[in-house]
DNA sequence: AACCGCTTGTGAACGTAAGAACAAAGTCGA
DNA sequence: TCGACTTTGTTCTTACGTTCACAAGCGGTT
């Protein structure tokens, strides 16, 4: 039934390769040649028939018997991610997160290049910051359109999100990540993704909560 | 065939219960009383009907032709996910990234409260950070055990994490948020969820590749 | 008290993802 | 050149997640 279009990569598969793609690079690092799907995934922390499958979207590359080789396969993710070409991005509010995200430097290692830091306050425009310092806001449409952006971040509060979202998405921005606790409405040609920590450490909280009830009905029943 | 036993609520079902809280206390402040799924679902940005089945694991809460009481939906997602008790945490590195975390009034307003900061760099420590100040990694354990400290949350290096990962486990944490780019190994009863934002932005990458390939096979197709 | 309109809760259909298992295809040594 | 051995690529099965569609249930109205 379910044909797949060659090129058709499956979502859950397509996060799954930019962690083949970080542990590739750390092998290639130690100059390992190759790899088999055994020992990646091991190291990936997936199963290896997954990582198999996974691989197998990308055509056929590994030798049977042998292995992966380990530069051609990081070849071929990152081709397939899109990487062969630095994506320019732009970050939108500078504030406590925003900082912390400028001053990374694991962003520009796997190719991307931030090409304006903006914030409304004035106090901040002007403050140097990476390579580079803040812009006033109001320069956000020249600088993304100049630059052919395609990646807005937004660290902004949750109040401005959308309205900064609505600024980025007319200047021609396609991609979006969102940091700000709110849901960002965009036309359908344009991607979102939201990081929401109070959320992630909620998840954690439910787990915790189930693995004491759990304690509780389970072990503690003896008492009856 | 699928009996789910009550209590049991889908992973992906707890991830959205997290994005209703907000979306809830946002409608309560408003002085909401009730709302439908088509409302609420529509701000939350998902299918109505897929809201409903979400809520229906926690029990028959809505009342036909009227909607959901917010302040009762409220407390009662609130309270799946474990959020009537506080919970503590630690924050292990307070580089760029930790010091945006541990200044982020976010966490304690949805019932976290960080009970340390550590870092092994001597001219961190003592350094002051939100109401608190920053220990050194050697007391971590004395910390979490005092605490009954459940979440720990690491933002160091990728080198120490999984070092840092062990310790908080022996200490008897029993959940990890990561934000370092390596893959952790736990023991079965811990949970770990990472927050991996350079794969964010790959993915994005993929999505822009993919849009940009569509263009180039759909649209110029006309050329021939 | 009977009806009507509205909204929930859920069963059934569909789609996506994970994992076990194995045939196919390669290497390497003799 | 052949055979033993290794590891991939893929098929098949099972599990999980999403969406549709509608009967059941409730409040308000006459
Ligand atoms: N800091 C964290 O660890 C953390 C954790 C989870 C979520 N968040 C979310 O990330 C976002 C940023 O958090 P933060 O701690 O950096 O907040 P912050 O208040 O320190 O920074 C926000 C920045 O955005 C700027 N800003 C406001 N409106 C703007 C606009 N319209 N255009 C451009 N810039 C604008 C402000 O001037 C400020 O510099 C918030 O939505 C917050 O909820 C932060
Ligand atoms: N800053 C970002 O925006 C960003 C983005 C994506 C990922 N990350 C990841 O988050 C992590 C932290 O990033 P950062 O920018 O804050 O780095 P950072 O170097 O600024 O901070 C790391 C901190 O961890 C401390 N540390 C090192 N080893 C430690 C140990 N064994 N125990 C306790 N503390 C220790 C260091 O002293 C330092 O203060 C890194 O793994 C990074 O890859 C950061």
């Amino acid at each position: 039934m379910s044909e797949r279009r060659p090129g058709e990569i499956p979502e859950a598969t397509v996060a799954r390769l930019a962690v083949y793609l970080r542990v590739l690079t750390g092998l290639a690092d130690d100059s390992t040649v190759t790899v088999s799907s055994e020992e990646l995934a091991a190291i990936a922390g997936v199963n290896s028939a997954k990582l198999r499958k996974d691989l197998s979207y990308l055509g056929s590359i590994g030798t049977r018997g042998v292995g992966y080789d380990v530069t051609l396969l990081r070849e071929k993710i990152a081709s397939s991610l899109g990487l062969t070409q630095r994506r320019t991005c732009v970050l939108v509010g500078v504030g406590n997160l925003g900082h912390a995200l400028a001053g990374y430097p694991g962003f520009s290692s796997r190719g991307f290049t931030f090409v304006g830091y903006f914030d409304v306050d004035p106090g901040r425009v002007g403050e140097s910051i990476a390579d580079s310092q803040i812009s006033d806001i109001s320069e956000l449409e020249s600088v993304v359109e100049a630059n052919g952006v395609s990646i807005g971040v937004i660290a902004t509060p949750a109040e401005a999100a959308q309205t900064v979202c609505d600024r980025l998405v007319d200047a021609g921005v396609t991609s979006i990540l969102n940091f700000a606790p709110s849901v960002l409405t965009v036309p359908g040609n344009v991607d979102v993704r939201k990081v929401d920590l109070a959320a992630e450490l909620q998840i954690l909280s439910f787990h915790e909560h189930r693995k004491s009830r759990g304690l509780g009905d389970g072990l503690v029943e003896s008492v009856g």
